[in-house]
DNA sequence: AACAATGCTACAAAAAATGAAGCAATTCTT
DNA sequence: AAGAATTGCTTCATTTTTTGTAGCATTGTT
């Protein structure tokens, strides 16, 4: 899986969470909502970008891919509930 | 998303995936496949373990728990698939 | 002009990952 | 049974990332 290695930084998936359902968010709103520190943020920012997920329009926001994205997500949001249940009890 | 401290983390998506379809991998082929030192492959079976979703019987291989995560995954793969395609154009 | 908010950059300290080496405990092979 | 291979790690030094705080330059507001 390719996209692992993107995904798989420190807050990357984060980001592209707190970005779904079409919010636009400015950095520092971004930066509170992901809770990282403006030097990671950015750089995630950077490769999101560069890899066509996020756009900086008026805003951070999802691409058409990163939408995409979102919807691949979803699933993995389901199996992070039940997991966060079954370890709370 | 709570998963996502779990599985943000290098290597940990990756480690699972690794471990799909019913997989039973040692330590020095999981380290192979996931392309990770023993240090953090270590330290991620740990977090796995701890997680219920990695077990260390005759082996490494998923938990029921883990199967229903590689569920949660496929839609995340065939994203993966379709951009990097797109990238790769 | 003064002020607030924005997008970042700079920097030092802490934490995490890397890569290579190697060791102790099995498990083959012969 | 002796030697060789394999396994699951641990150790250590180096490099890479992340963190947190401070702050600067720009833009918009009052």
């Amino acid at each position: 899986m390719a996209a692992m290695d993107l995904l798989g930084r420190r807050g990357a998936l984060r980001v592209v969470w707190e970005l779904r359902e079409g919010r636009v968010l400015t950095f520092r709103a971004l930066q509170s909502a992901a809770e990282l520190p403006p030097g990671t943020l950015n750089t995630r920012l950077g490769e999101l970008r560069a890899a066509g997920v996020v756009a900086a329009e008026e805003g951070y926001r999802l691409t058409p891919r990163g939408s995409d994205l979102i919807g691949a997500l979803w699933p993995l949001l389901r199996w992070s509930e039940d997991w966060a249940n079954a370890l709370g009890n």
